[in-house]
DNA sequence: ATGGTAGTATTGTCCGACAATACTGCAACC
DNA sequence: GGTTGCAGTATTGTCGGACAATACTACCAT
């Protein structure tokens, strides 16, 4: 026979009423940019506390369902916006201690295939908005220098136009980061290297040569990972760590 | 001159405590699997009402990073888990008017690589499991035949061994499914298309023969978009039309 | 050891309160 | 006319406390 009794679930209320607001804005009740109730309003209508709404608004402004304008009150109904979207997965990554090793091969699977249809894609402005990235190539502020090589391959997602390419890119992005830095700062010929590349690319783009972009956009990766060795990173170690690494060297180094 | 002023953003305390509380997490003072102290304790500690400790739980609670597990009355600190973080890109995605153009085209890109990597790595317990995949094959129910086809990609990257993939695939799974359903439940030959697909696949993956693996895999990916083009789902409209006219054709034209 | 039981701890929800501040309308002023 | 000042209201952020339901615990009886 099979089990007369499943556990019964009883979702608290504050989590109801969560799915109750979600649940209006993804059927498009409430469309994006329309202001929510008052939190009493609200509590009048759904019966229960404010303390019990409030529970529920965390929620949704945590999800990025919720947020409210700078200096307003009322929460304002609004998408998600990429960057907090990523950053999530970002975190849940690095609690999973995924490794470089990992996100790199994530990289060289999405960013060549990303340059390719940049290449086939592109408008004027998509490939202005491009160029205007190069602006902070080989910056020597190293921390500014990982941001660029971030913002290159934001700007090449975005003349891909393809939304969830963009979106499934940002959280590598965002790990890589602190490796990123630490490779800049180590490895001396970094900057211009980085820098050749995306003019490699930049011009593969311009001038619509789809192969091009995905050849140089493959080889800049493939650099990526020897500038990783180069920099004593270790390919096989969780992300946090190798970021982390990277803000205390010396004390690595020394014995104990 | 520069500005002189710039808006000097006050957090407030809930956002604070959220803060707090995702630092120890994430800098591993506090390591999944931990009980997290009673929300009185946790309030005498930081110095705030329990009211506002109620409201930053609830936030880190939707990032995944806290869960009670089933009958417990405490909190335990986790990792958030696959499901939990990608039906959060899921709805962003959706909310953003994802095209089903879009994440065929993602998955167009992902599928065959993991394919590969899944012939290279795979392991007699992945094989095997990918393997168990496929009893639900050709399944009559068609939700369940359509749940059996992301299942046997999770599988497949499973037996890649990268957990960054398993997340970017992730949401791409849940955003499909419902364009899925359609398919099967339109085209009466799909079932044993996507069966006969997914055994060549399978096969590839157990010799270990990395490029028939991910040969397959393409035709696999674009004959779906031959079967979406058949079940008459527009690739240039969002997802959220394509599953929604799905699942309540007859509601919807009935509405107001 | 096993099983029952009473007491305690903790959460979910409520009520109410109050200060700080954004919004509104109106009068006064240049 | 447009700007400025101001009073009144609405709304949020935070607090204090309360209570029922229930998970946990320690103890007692068998």
């Amino acid at each position: 026979m099979t089990e007369p009794f499943v556990p019964l679930k009883l979702e608290p209320a504050y989590r109801k009423v969560a799915a109750a607001l979600t649940a209006r804005i993804t059927e498009g009740t409430l469309q994006p940019g329309d202001r929510l109730p008052a939190e009493l309003e609200l509590a009048r209508q759904l019966g229960v506390h404010r303390s019990t709404i409030r529970e529920a608004l965390r929620e949704l402004e945590s999800g990025g369902l919720l947020r409210r304008e700078r200096g307003s009150k009322l929460m304002m109904v609004t998408r998600p916006d990429r960057l907090a979207i990523a950053s999530g997965v970002t975190r849940a990554l690095t609690l999973h201690q995924a490794t470089v090793a990992e996100v790199w091969e994530t990289m060289t699977l999405i960013e060549p295939e990303v340059a390719e249809l940049a290449a086939l894609r592109r408008t004027p402005e998509t490939v202005s908005a491009l160029t205007a990235t190069m602006a902070d190539a080989e910056h020597a502020d190293t921390a500014r220098a990982a941001a660029q090589a971030a913002e290159f391959f934001r700007a090449l997602a975005a003349a891909a136009a393809n939304n969830v390419l963009s979106l499934s890119q940002e959280p590598l992005l965002q790990l890589l980061g602190s490796s990123l830095v630490r490779l800049i700062e180590v490895v001396p010929q970094a900057r211009s290297r980085i820098a050749a590349a995306q003019r490699r690319i930049l011009e593969a783009v311009e001038r619509g040569d789809a192969a091009a972009a995905r050849t140089w956009c493959e080889k800049h990766i493939r650099d990526y990972r020897r500038g990783f060795e180069l920099a004593g990173i270790d390919l096989g170690l969780p992300i946090a760590a190798a970021g982390g690494a990277s803000l205390t060297p010396k004390t690595r180094s020394r014995k104990r």
